[in-house]
DNA sequence: ACAATGGTCC
DNA sequence: ACTCGGACCATTGTA
């Protein structure tokens, strides 16, 4: 059933005729495959999250794909021609601390002139060569002017061709709206993917991502309203180890961050400076993806002593943390798999590999799967809830993004205050776990600004 | 067409 | 020897 890579858009070029012979034929083979697996998901204890869950979100998701995002069109082309200009400047400011001229978005090319002919320290090495990635470049900016070029150079170059120039090509055809495809297959959690285009990372951190943000608008008399959940994976985190502190934390609304660094690094929480709290997020992250003190200590660039105390401390505040930990790699182990919430389900084979790396990698899955896949079935909930309220009530505001662990609506500026009360409504209660669910909302004109 | 590299998001 | 979970995509360079 699979079509060719450039034959997506084949209704557009072929006939009424030959859509319907083919349309039917991708429904005829889809009922077949119902028919053969539905005896499968009975068997595997999936036949309820297929029907109550994904199910019902294909027409949610199909209206989303045929509405839309709409962007601003001259905004985006403006950023184009600037984004151009800028870079064309810093091309040939290359080209001169470089001496020469060479294809910039080349690692090889670029490696020859950092390594070779500037004989700048060499850092990790990849398959094919020494690698250029932004660690490295970093490293070197302190030596060398170039290594700091190449990065303002990347930085605008990934922007303008991935995002700029793709979103300003799709939204030149139609009403400007961008149409993108949510697939519920494809990922290995049950979280959704978004592709042609994804808009599932647009640019946020820079100023410049920032600006292509605000290229996303609402439409006339619109506003659009988001609601994100705060810290979900930790939340989620909480609910499944059980793990007291954790759960003190947001059931007090704590920020959890500060209270892990004011517990590794021994102060009080009035005294956690912003680089002990950036130290304290690292590790609440890397937790919930099983990270090593290894994998610790080279994401925050302290020793792998340092990074072995910070976990001790850290195993030491939240003690229900590792025994879940522990649990569900045992449980993997037993089973074979491991589930979500909703039971969900990831087979795990890897888990009795005689490789290490590999059943490590299983192990830190392991832990990771319920966590992430667990906040996928909650935002999918609360995407059926928050659809089948805006019919109930009549609003004409409708869904048009996810993201994770955010929803975006398009929203009637005289239904703001009401759909904003049932989306945070909705999204907070749409599941009770052992702590609250808490989220935040954002209603604005564009996606730009304060978010 | 495909692998490798690099980079954006949650 | 060990390098964090999940995605999608642009570009280069080789086949």
């Amino acid at each position: 059933m699979t079509r060719g890579a450039k034959g997506d858009d084949a209704f557009c070029r072929v006939g009424l005729e030959e859509a319907k012979d083919y349309s039917c034929e991708d429904v005829y083979g889809a009922l077949a495959l119902f028919e053969q697996q539905q005896p499968q998901l009975n068997e595997l204890g999936l036949w309820k999250l297929f029907a109550e869950v994904e199910g019902p979100l294909v027409p949610v998701l199909a209206r989303m794909e045929r509405d839309g995002v709409l962007v601003d069109r001259d905004n985006l082309q403006e950023l184009f021609v600037e984004f151009s200009d800028r870079l064309l400047a810093l091309e040939q400011q290359i080209y001169q601390v470089a001496g020469k001229e060479f294809n910039i978005n080349s690692s090889q090319q670029l490696a020859d002139i950092l390594f070779e002919e500037l004989e700048l320290p060499r850092g990790r090495k990849t398959k094919t060569g020494y690698s250029t990635d932004v660690k490295v470049l970093e490293r070197l900016s302190s030596q060398h002017e170039l290594p700091a070029l190449i990065l303002q150079y990347r930085n605008l170059a990934k922007l303008t061709s991935t995002y700029v120039k793709k979103l300003s090509s799709l939204a030149a055809k139609g009403k400007g709206r961008i149409h993108s495809s949510f697939n519920q297959c494809g990922t290995a959690t049950g979280r959704l993917s978004s592709s042609k285009p994804n808009l599932q990372n647009i640019p946020i951190r820079t100023p410049e991502g920032k600006r292509i943000r605000s290229a996303f608008i609402a439409k006339e008399g619109c506003m659009l309203v988001a609601g994100d959940y705060s810290q979900i994976d930790l939340r989620v985190f909480a609910h499944y180890s059980r793990d007291q502190a954790l759960i003190d934390a947001f059931t007090a609304d704590q920020d959890v961050h500060r209270k892990t660094a004011a517990e590794i690094f021994r102060v009080a929480p009035g005294l956690v400076t912003s680089e002990m709290r950036r130290v304290a997020k690292t590790i609440n992250f890397g937790i919930v993806y099983g990270m090593s003190s290894f994998g610790l200590a080279s994401q925050l660039q302290v020793s792998r002593k340092e990074a072995q105390i910070f976990i001790d401390r850290y195993f030491d505040l939240y003690a229900g943390v590792k025994t879940f930990m522990e649990q569900i790699i045992e449980q993997a182990e037993r089973d074979g798999f491991v589930t979500t919430l909703l039971g969900r389900r990831r087979p795990l084979p890897e888990i009795h590999s005689s490789n290490r790396t590999r059943r490590e990698f299983a192990q830190r899955t392991a832990i990771n799967t319920p966590i992430q896949g667990t906040a996928a079935d909650i935002i999918k909930l609360a995407m059926l809830e928050v659809d089948r309220r805006l019919r109930v009530e009549n609003f004409k505001g409708r869904m048009i993004l996810q993201v994770h662990d955010e929803l975006v609506l398009e929203v009637p500026e005289k239904e703001v205050e009401a759909t904003s009360l049932l989306l945070n409504d909705a999204m907070e209660n749409v599941m009770t776990l052992a702590v609250p669910l808490s989220v935040n909302l954002q209603v604005s004109r564009d996606l730009g600004v304060g978010k």
